[in-house]
DNA sequence: CAGTGGTCTAGACCACGAG
DNA sequence: TCGTGGTCTAGACCACTGA
């Protein structure tokens, strides 16, 4: 008993405190505490953090608590947990640039590469669904779309092209709108649009004749096709896009569970 | 009151009874019962699924066991959760084939296109590490690993070549092994390795001489690299596998959420 | 064996959404 | 306003791991 006193007065110390009145939930405060400790390097890979039940003493919190908070790290490959054993920092803990499983904007994706990234909007026109779109979007041929072509460009050379199709009423607005930079900001911001997933699929391809030239490669090179569809929280698609970037210049990268 | 109560009976109908006594934890018995609702159409897409509460109701659980079970469904994107609206279906529920966001072992993936597809073991042997795969592996460059080469085959086409070195001890033993299956299977079963995650890049290459002989492709055709690292529950690098894939034969998917 | 995570309960209060 | 999900508690028993 007084060793498991001793070493909660040792954890306490480690850890700053939190504020129960605050307004974000105490699982969050705990699991971004647990964070920076892993972040800052005083829980190491491959150490075993302190138990869930001393947690739960030195927070001053329930078990449960601890769990969710714990949960969410374990979520994010940061901790693994061992029955019987204990909760231990992951040994890899990675930094994933354009996470392919994560959903986030294309503009604030490219803005972690600093200034060097300029976009330039190349088309943007209200369109006829094709049969494909239509079907994608949920919607009938022929009814109208936005679209818009944007091309990204790394240090003045161009590597990721984007053609996006957005079919709510709200959408069609967007021509209006200066899409240089981000349009989910937009969407969700200014149109009230929640974007809540995606699915996409991934191939590689050769680079025809336009795309070749636009993305000044050679012609038949090989370059990655995704097709995405965005869907609200709704679960409405609210977007396809088919994204066609250099691999030489951009690299996807993902992490895998079982 | 009345109301209620009368939901709960159409409820009760509905669900097939969970087994307390079982040992699969009660949280997953439920979750697959939902999980079936959903996929039989007892539960539509965008339907509003019973009040946490008056499922707790129904299967005689408390409410957080409802609420774990239905976490894990929103993780799987099958259901969505509207604060003060209710829990509701999700338009679009996917069947992700070769999921790159799920690891699964590749013979696994393929089993699921039926019996066309066959593996040939191309190579097996021990060698030394290069300064790359060393890195990787997190040992020193010319340390003994054990390297594979396999080939697969869907109705003859070969479309998936997989080169892979593990350092493991006890994975040069695989040498010795049946390798035309799952070699994640030996790992885990026959060696005691548990496999937990995976680190994965992925990018668009032409096919250079070998590779197009192997494959069957055109020189310089498009293809698929992945570059995956595979990680134990400790967290030790295990395995290193470059992936090649023709994207005409194979495609990849994935679900990117926010 | 003791310590740990895995599951579960029966409550509670709050914040949000829609009518 | 009322039903809903979001959070949280203070216990409990079990299964697993390691010494």
């Amino acid at each position: 008993m007084k060793m498991y006193l001793t070493y909660a007065k040792v954890v306490i110390i480690m850890f700053n405190g939190i504020d129960k009145s605050s307004p974000v939930p105490v699982y969050y405060q705990i699991k971004k505490e647990i964070e920076d400790r892993i972040n800052n390097g005083s829980f190491k890979p491959m150490e075993k953090i302190p138990s869930e039940d001393s947690l739960a003493d030195v927070f001053n919190v329930s078990r449960m608590t601890i769990r969710k908070a714990i949960d969410k790290l374990v979520d994010q490959g940061l901790l693994i947990r061992k029955h019987g054993a204990g909760t231990f920092v992951s040994k890899s803990n990675y930094i994933f640039k354009n996470d392919l499983s994560k959903l986030t904007s294309s503009t604030k994706e490219m803005n972690e590469y600093g200034r060097q990234i300029k976009t330039e909007v190349l088309e943007k026109e209200i369109v006829n669904a094709t049969k494909e779109i239509a079907n994608i979007l949920d919607i009938k041929e022929g009814d109208k779309v936005f679209k818009y072509v944007r091309l990204r460009f790394i240090n003045k050379t161009p590597f990721y092209l984007e053609t996006s199709y957005l079919h709510f009423d709200k959408c069609l607005q967007l021509i209006k709108e200066d899409i240089a930079g981000s349009v989910f900001d937009i969407l969700e911001n200014k149109y009230g649009i929640k974007i809540h997933d995606a699915t996409a699929s991934i191939e590689a391809v050769r680079a025809n004749g336009l795309v070749s030239d636009i993305l000044n490669v050679s012609e038949g090179a090989p370059i990655l096709k995704i097709k995405q569809t965005t869907f609200t929280c709704e679960g409405e698609p609210v977007q396809y896009a088919v994204i066609i970037s250099r691999s030489d210049k951009y690299k996807y990268h993902i992490h895998r569970r079982k």
